[in-house]
DNA sequence: AAATATGATGTTAGCGCTAACATTGGGCGG
DNA sequence: CCGCCCAATGTTAGCGCTAACATCATATTT
């Protein structure tokens, strides 16, 4: 058959780092105590340990951890899946994730949606790829495929910020809860007239649960709950923008909930620019908690969510699964606080 | 020697996918026409193809990421390194770079380091082992074992943020420039006893770098250019306290200019709250130029640094690199702009 | 002192994929 | 209709590490 002349011709790569091997060969030892030198340093004798370690420093050996990952069939990878880096919520929990993992020597494998399930998905065969450890994802609600994948998987799988019906673990809150809290909040002051405005609340649907808690909540007092949309992410900007097409549309409005901090500060300071008082004029509040809220004038009524928490419970789960220690629940409610500031 | 009694027995841990094998056998190929399906399409025929992708769905295959980086060497990693997570700026910075990565199909592995050169240090190391595609980290500060390992990476290393002598690439501002912009506009407006206040400045040098330009600027016209420091990170609420304690060690302050807008924002709604007059009373000025600044009354004065920008083109530069195009510069200033605000 | 346990280190055989080369079977010009 | 080329696919040998088991020296028990 093959022309076996190649007895030894097949070369490999550029690169040629130092191995295992080299530093094995540089401390006289062999490899598999090198590797137990750096994975397991207490199986080693001290004299042994310093022995391999002066010769890893020798050579200038770089751990390769993608061999070692596909030997032992893991990484120290913890995926973590967010539909969004533009919205400060995401980052905080990542921060509280980010913070809690390290501190186990884990690395975050960071993925952004743009609230596109089938981009989910895709991210989620990547990262099962790179053999995670666990995989944090947002939501509970998945594309088909991809949540079956997750339910055959053999390692933690938490989805955070929304509670509910859950593949594995669960760390949140209930945003119907938190809407029907502020919509009961907002009529027991007194208003009637309430507008519930918000953005994307398609992809952003734990938005739109909120929503819903609202206009339970007002039917039950027998009050309509008109809602505004608009298409393009939050910022300051556009809740000035958004308080005015309120004003505009039903001119009697007597309080604003927003869907989110940034919209709420945007309609306050944009208010105040306009000479529009708030709340004497229109009350305003929001969701979410942000530092802003409670830096200007008036002060924001809002529904404080524990973002970082939620991410280092989040974490702390996971951490307790891969080593084995029993959890007192599969399900977190990490609840949520009514912020009363001076804006309704 | 050892007793060969095992003919077959070690068996490796459990999970057992399915494996680019079970994939070729299922489709009746072998199983590097299944790899190249999966890495170079367009070298497959089209009926060959149709029936591995059929076969890859009806086997459930997920790829493993971490034999194949092994087998060529190269993982689709980028490796970034940011000294935090709760600055905004290094957020809009990773948004850049991740929107663009994307794009190329890599994924980012996101590291922080507190503003600790250790654990730089440790990072690139780390990232260096998983067999990244390039490297991004930020400033231009690098313990010296850090560096040397990086010089000899054979692959695109890029430090951000911050120009000067660097590694490989580079991309960012320079802020001692900036820092004199600022100094150079408020004498323009008259003002003379004019108080540098930061936050961080040991861990954040380039803040101080920008006093640096501030400093010398006033030098020049004869002026001194005190400074006040803190130790916590920059928040609104120290923003507003900084602002009192400026006023107190120096009553007579006509301007501060702030090392970041956070602060510079927080010191003008305090301001406001107190009923001290912006700029009336006291100018204020910031650093970075972000939309809450804008969105305030009085408008922020400030130096506008292209963030995202400046993760996009480094990104780009990153990606010019790995496919071999040719680049314009090593090194890409991105500039600054002074945003001309209400405040000062 | 023999038997057994314990701790430290070594040997072997993959983990699942891809680089490098080999083979095969048309298509096509001469 | 032969030889050559090229496109499509196959064969082989690792990539660098660790799981599983083996070995050996020393400590502990009986």
């Amino acid at each position: 058959m093959s022309n076996k002349k190649n007895t030894e011709r097949r070369r490999r790569r550029g690169a040629n780092n130092p191995t295992l091997d080299d530093v094995a060969k540089e401390a006289g030892v062999s490899s598999i105590t090198v590797s137990r030198v750096l994975n397991s340093p207490d199986s080693v004798r001290e004299a042994t340990r310093l022995k391999v370690e002066a010769a890893i420093e020798r050579v200038g050996y770089v751990r390769n951890m993608v061999a070692g990952s596909l030997a032992s069939a893991s990484s120290r990878f913890i995926a973590v899946i967010v539909p969004s880096l533009s919205n400060v919520v995401f980052i905080e929990v990542i921060q509280g994730l980010q913070a809690t993992f390290e501190k186990y020597g884990y690395q975050i494998l960071l993925g952004n949606t743009d609230y596109n399930m089938q981009r989910e998905t895709e991210l989620v065969n990547t990262f099962l790829g790179w053999s995670s450890s666990a995989l944090v994802t947002t939501g509970l609600r998945h594309e088909e495929s991809c949540t079956s994948l997750l339910k055959r998987w053999q390692k933690p799988v938490v989805e955070i910020m929304e509670l509910g019906d859950a593949i594995d673990l669960n760390v949140g809150l209930s945003h119907y809860d938190a809407g029907h809290c502020m919509a009961h909040y907002l009529l027991e002051q007194g208003y009637r007239r309430i507008v519930y405005a918000g953005t994307q609340m398609d992809g952003n649907y734990r938005a739109r649960l909120r929503y819903e808690g609202h206009r339970d909540r007002l039917a039950k007092a027998g009050v309509e709950a008109p809602l505004l949309e608009w298409a393009p992410a939050s910022d300051f900007e556009l809740g000035g923008h958004a308080l005015e097409r309120v004003l505009e549309r039903y001119p009697d409005t007597q309080a604003v909930h927003f869907a989110d901090d940034v919209l709420a500060t945007g309609a306050i300071l944009h208010a105040t620019r306009l000479g529009i008082r708030v709340p004497g004029d229109i009350a305003v509040c929001g969701f979410t908690g942000l530092p802003i809220g409670q830096a200007i004038s008036p002060r924001l009524t809002t529904i404080s969510s524990p973002r970082e928490a939620i991410g280092r419970i989040a974490a702390e789960q996971v951490i307790a699964r891969i080593e084995g220690r029993p959890l007192d629940a599969d399900q977190v409610d990490v609840g949520f606080e009514l912020t009363i500031g001076e804006s309704a």
